[in-house]
DNA sequence: AGTTATAATGTTATAATATAACATTTTGTT
DNA sequence: AACAAAATGTTATATTATAACATTATAACT
């Protein structure tokens, strides 16, 4: 079963965040182990605070939060750690508000659509193929070769459209 | 015919983009005229320089230009024109590099395809209402309501692929 | 175990992007 | 001309991100 495939139950009311995170860490390990990366402990504190809930965070927060147990953190402590965990897929930025959120299917480099609700801020990374494939082909007709795509969308999620 | 499906010809040879240019900022002051918002002088010289060529364009780099014909330009001059512009759908936000384009559909907030070239740094807009709809169709499903949407590619345009 | 090369992190400074807040000027309307 | 609204000027500062070089930790080898 896909890891992916339970993202939109970030909307549900059974969704059990903490079982959630504590997925997506234990992949983030084993993707690490794979690919023989280091999943060192600034890395991973980082990893878990980005995920402690499904609000994209801007890389001055985590840094506030890096300080409380680390008081000689700074910028470059904390996009370092983002590169890192971007770099293999266990984190995603949100180009449209500078900020990043867990991966929900860790390893996977690419994005899937990212929907950001207005109303309590959540974001939420759906796995579409199809749409990926559509753009991919499209483009390819005029002869661009994509390597890589970002598909945004804000709006109302469920529970906060009244 | 629409305009915007001149967009892909960009990346042909026979594209003139001086004529596309006239075409886009005459559709702009109609547009401004339908509308009852002014395209003052300030507006119309930003425009023109957001639309110099295909590149998206920085606000500083905007704001550099804009001094040397007006010494006193700061930040919110060029901020505010970008946020008008925006407004009235006669300029996109690239967001994954913080810089602006021309809208090649003068009037049409919603923002098509981005492709943007890692070769020769042009981003052309394309028309695909398919791919819109399919997103928008797909993210109903999820009870989640869009709002607005971003959709960029980076990769090669014909002209960098060897 | 000690040596060494590499990777990771520390540290300081600064670049790049964007907005807040209030003053002044321009424009359209009465 | 007087007024209200919109646009722009002006100064200061917030927010996001990177450069450059020093130090420390890790893994691999002898």
């Amino acid at each position: 079963m896909s890891f992916r495939k339970q993202g939109p139950k970030a909307w549900q009311k059974e969704h059990d965040h903490l079982a959630c995170v504590e997925e997506a860490i234990a992949r983030a390990r084993q993707v690490c182990l794979e690919k023989g990366v280091r999943l060192t402990s600034m890395r991973l504190r980082i990893l878990e605070l980005v995920w402690r809930n499904h609000k994209p965070v801007g890389a001055y927060a985590l840094l506030d939060e890096i300080k409380l147990v680390h008081q000689s953190a700074a910028p470059p402590t904390i996009y370092r750690a983002l590169d890192f965990l971007m770099e293999h897929g266990l984190v995603h930025r949100i180009q449209s508000l500078n900020a990043y959120v867990g991966c929900s299917d860790p390893g996977h480099i690419r994005s899937g659509i990212m929907l950001i609700c207005n109303g309590c801020g959540d974001a939420l990374e759906i796995d579409e193929a199809t749409i990926s494939e559509s753009i991919a082909s499209f483009t390819r007709k005029l002869g661009f070769e994509v390597t890589s795509q970002s598909i945004e969308a804000t709006g109302m999620c469920p529970g906060c459209r009244v």
